[in-house]
RNA sequence: GGAGGGGUGCCGGAGUGGUUAAUCGGAGCAGACUGUAAAUCUGCCGCCCUAAGGGCUACGCAGGUUCGAAUCCUGCCCCCUCCA
């Protein structure tokens, strides 16, 4: 099978099985299902109460990717009716229904996202609403009969809360249930999931079992650390990188991760070769690495695909003046507006109330935070530190507030 | 049906009549330091007016007691656990 096109070389399955996974389940099974030349369905869910995808959705998204480069194809499943149950996990059980139009508006910003990552052309995008929306008691009744609550209550995540004696909703007992069918549904021979959704994979693979099809794999990637270095990224910790965010933002908040996430990063969410990332450790443990060096090295690599690798220069020269330069961006958002209406009085020269002026251009939220601003030494009119309320501004002089605020104001008086 | 526990600021979580805008931790923000928006240290961290100083709103909701309430009383709403 040497010039088959369909064969996969060692190498080819030892990229895609081990670099960036956490568990396969079964690893020999899947290496047999590669080997076979079969187009795989690849199962993927998105829950469409968000929308917003970050790096931590990253590793499984490439991992997709990976996939495709060989020929299979991925199966997107909007999980519109599961997003109305709310993924077990989080704290908060009761979750406001989506309406129709939220889900669709988030579907479309998610899937503008994704296809960032992945081929288009290879995957086919299914709606949960497309079997569920027909869905009778009968069918609930038969789908929840053919599971124990023992089975469930196996879940880590539901047993600590059970016997912690925190809430568990009826619902949410649904929620890998609903999930294990579209296994069914789709035919799914791969599952995608981070490694907290061990147990709603394997379920699908159970269900499938008793409903004769060949159980799928569940293939798991490790869960991305945020930025704050300690918890899994997620949306609601406010710790992630959206990968829809500006170039300059995806760098700076790549640049604030602590510095022993360096390596987790270039492993999982980038393709800098094995080889590569070794010296990079041994850089960093005998300290011949600057760590910021190298991060600013990861914040390339990581804007890059995501943008051009121009825009990702560009960002790391931002980066680089504004941070380490401390020097004013090249860009910055001008506000036209007239002075007088922040001065107290009219005589000159003109003074202006700093705190109102923060707060109309959206430098500070209130007035309070403003003065705060102002008293702590953080503020800065075309290069002097504000020390006081008032404090005479030239029309066109830059303002910068903290250390990455910045704005322009114009006065449109006379 | 019965018994019990609870609703506090962005989050967690103290506080049971006064010096409590409310301990503490986290998050966030500012400053210092730094070749990083790393780390570390210091400070800030409801809103409004202000030069200082002051005012207003706030501890599920609505009333009440009191000179004074997040703290006591009454009613209501909501949440949780256990027994059946």
């Amino acid at each position: 099978m040497k010039n088959d096109e369909k064969s996969i070389t060692n190498q080819d399955i030892n990229r895609l099985l081990r670099r960036g996974v956490a568990e396969i389940i079964v690893e020999e099974e899947m290496i047999e299902l590669l080997r076979s030349g079969k187009k795989l369905r690849l199962k993927e869910g998105f829950d469409p109460s968000f929308s917003d995808i970050h790096l931590g959705h990253m590793v499984s998204l490439r991992k997709l990717r990976q996939f495709q480069e060989l020929g299979h194809q991925v199966v997107l499943i909007v999980a519109d009716w599961t997003a109305q149950i709310g993924d077990p996990s989080g704290v908060s059980v009761t979750r406001p229904m989506l309406s129709v139009e939220q889900v669709m508006a988030n579907a479309e910003t998610y899937m503008q996202q994704f296809f960032k990552v992945v081929d288009k052309d290879k995957t086919e995008v299914r709606w949960q609403s497309e079997w569920f929306d027909k869905f009778t008691l009968t069918e609930v009744i038969q789908l929840t009969s053919k599971f124990t609550v023992a089975q469930l209550l196996a879940r880590d995540d539901f047993s600590a809360r059970y016997n912690d004696g925190r809430p568990i909703a009826l619902t949410e007992f649904l929620y890998p249930l609903l999930q294990a069918y579209d296994s069914v549904a789709i035919e799914a021979d791969v599952e995608f999931g981070g490694t907290d959704q061990k147990f709603n994979l394997l379920l699908g693979r159970e269900y499938q079992n008793m409903m004769g099809q060949r159980p799928q794999q569940c293939f798991m990637t490790p869960l991305l650390v945020g930025t704050d270095g300690s918890q899994k990224m997620s949306k609601s910790l406010g710790n992630y990188i959206g990968v829809a965010e500006p170039p300059n933002e995806i760098y700076g908040k790549v640049m604030s991760i602590p510095d022993s996430l360096i390596l987790q990063y270039f492993e999982l969410v980038t393709d800098v070769p094995d080889e590569e990332l070794g010296e990079f450790k041994q850089g960093l443990k005998d300290e011949s690495i600057n760590p910021m060096i190298l991060k600013k090295h990861l914040a390339r690599e990581i804007v890059s695909p995501l943008y051009s690798q121009k825009e990702a220069t560009e960002a790391e020269e931002n980066f680089t003046k504004v941070f380490q330069k401390r020097e004013v961006p090249e860009e910055i958002e001008e506000y036209h507006l007239s002075f007088s209406e922040f001065a107290p009085d009219l005589t000159q020269p003109v003074n202006i109330d700093i705190s109102r002026l923060l707060v109309k251009i959206g430098l500070a939220k209130s007035r309070s935070e403003a003065n705060r601003f102002i008293a702590q030494a953080g503020t800065t009119i075309a290069g002097e530190t504000v020390t006081s309320h008032l404090a005479e501004v030239q029309s066109g002089s830059i303002i910068k507030v903290g250390k990455r605020r910045f704005a322009k104001v114009i006065n449109t008086d006379k």
